[in-house]
DNA sequence: TGATACATATGCTTCCGACATATGGACGAG
DNA sequence: CTCGTCCATATGTCGGAAGCATATGTATCA
């Protein structure tokens, strides 16, 4: 389940558990935040909300303000809190492996940066 | 460019930088690490080698020890050094959009939790 | 000679994400 | 009155990363 990759989908759920309602403001967080590098595609967007009702995940309604364009409403559902919960252990471990690289990047860089040293002449302060 | 999305790349960059030099070693230290949910594929780690070093971002040569498979071992070019480098600030990003889901998944499950109490009756060791 | 560990590789499919484009109401400007 | 623009939702297409399966070859030990 929680298995195949997919960066929107959480995103999209947990501020929906937030209160962002529609997808129009729900585009405009989702920048905000910087979620897709580059530019966020709103198709995408769109896409992802329907397919989240097709599977129970969440609800809509659509709401018509008056003056201004109809927009559907979405809520969680408890399918829908379920499944943001699972996300949170899947992001807790990303977060994990996401640490472990940085990690390791730094250690790398500095062994590196040590090889260097030892390779080029002497350093500018002068060593031991 | 780092732009599509991309998860073991990083990964197999920064285990190699680290000093693990091939396939099967890679393979190993990966699924140690869990990178992939479920189970790493090799075959998409080979290709990824392959693929690494057709850009240049990695070096490979065979290597024959008595006993044992022939295996190619890689390293890191320079340009390979500047792509993990460049990884490292996208990783750096990636961390920080995990830790905004985070809190706002803690948030929002703290409000639901109050809205139930709320809800329901009295809580059992009774508010204020 | 058969099994198992080491090691590398290719073929096929699925589906997420990038890019482009269409639709339609409201509302102010000209 | 129609033109442009903001709000808001939606579809179509495409490439490629990732998932799944399978093939190949050597060395070692039972």
């Amino acid at each position: 389940m929680g298995r195949r990759r997919r960066w929107l989908e959480p995103f999209v759920l947990v501020l929906i558990a937030d209160g962002t309602c529609h997808g129009y403001a729900l585009a405009a967080r989702l920048a905000d935040l910087g979620v897709a590098p580059g530019a966020l595609d709103v198709g995408e967007l769109y896409r992802t909300l329907r397919e989240l009702e097709l599977v129970g995940l969440v609800g809509s309604s659509w709401v018509v303000p008056q003056g201004g364009a109809r927009r559907r409403d979405y809520a969680l559902t408890d399918v829908g809190w379920a499944r943001l919960a699972e996300w949170e252990a899947v992001m807790r471990e990303r977060a994990r492996l996401v640490g472990e690289f940085l990690g390791a990047a730094g250690r790398a860089s500095a062994a590196r940066a040590a090889a260097s040293e030892t390779v080029t002449d002497a350093p500018a302060d002068g060593g031991t």
